[in-house]
DNA sequence: AATATTAATCGTAATTTTACGATTAATATA
DNA sequence: TATATTAATCGTAAAATTACGATTAATATT
């Protein structure tokens, strides 16, 4: 028998899908989009900006949650939402990972590329 | 009335969320990657790489071409596919534009970035 | 022409997701 | 202490997702 079909996913696919799952609600994205514009959220304030009911915010929350993507401190009657910052640069570079093997050196040529770091490069050296 | 509570999501947040949506399988995830590695397969070679019936990995081709993230040439009986690279690029970018908003000028500092871009850039000069 | 190959579609079942109102539990405030 | 505020949870309904085997349609092969 040559390769035999596989039983089951790869780790990292599981995980990348798990996170875009987390992410496949415009809810959710509204979430984190506003996380980050006021840096922290009581629940009550999510729920004044999204066109849903507190008890389905509340749900979106705890799938946020449920990931790591967001924290959540109590504090009296209220709780604190915001962002879980180290989890995200992790998810970041699961995802960046994903995505670089796609386009590298496909959308950009190597003197595409070079152009981009000398660019960037020289944008640098001037602040010095 | 100050701020009422909105009817909609922004249109961003929805064109975030559906892209996510098309990735929030292991399947779909493992079906982007057995593309990018092979550069182009026929629907049986992706069932033979996956733990799905047929029916279920036509299915879930179906869902990443309605989003456009693939494309299927029909060859005889076979059909043959693979990325749609300008498609790709462009989730790539609302993705990208989406991380942004996190941890610039957090995650990194703009001596790290300036680093980062001095190395790539000897890199590159090296191969002149 | 008859048969084989390939992949989409159909029918269907089980599970998950999404949404809501009502209720509850916890803490503040009067 | 009685009442208000806040957010989670419960119960529930509707819709969507996921999976499979069987069938179909189209093209190749014999």
């Amino acid at each position: 028998m040559i390769d035999a079909k596989p039983t089951d996913f790869i780790q990292t696919e599981i995980e990348i899908a798990k996170y875009a799952k987390a992410l496949a609600h415009p809810a959710r994205i509204a979430i984190l989009n506003l996380l980050k514009a006021r840096n922290t959220c009581i629940c009550g304030d999510i729920v004044d900006e999204l066109p849903l009911a507190q008890s389905t915010v509340s749900q979106h929350l705890k799938e946020l949650k449920s990931v790591g993507l967001i924290k959540g401190d109590i504090e009296g009657t209220k709780v604190c939402y915001c962002i879980d910052d180290q989890k995200w640069e992790q998810v970041q570079v699961l995802w960046y990972d994903f995505f670089k093997h796609f386009n590298l050196g496909k959308m950009k040529t190597d003197v595409q590329l070079k152009e981009i770091v000398k660019q960037k490069y020289s944008e640098i050296a001037l602040q010095e």
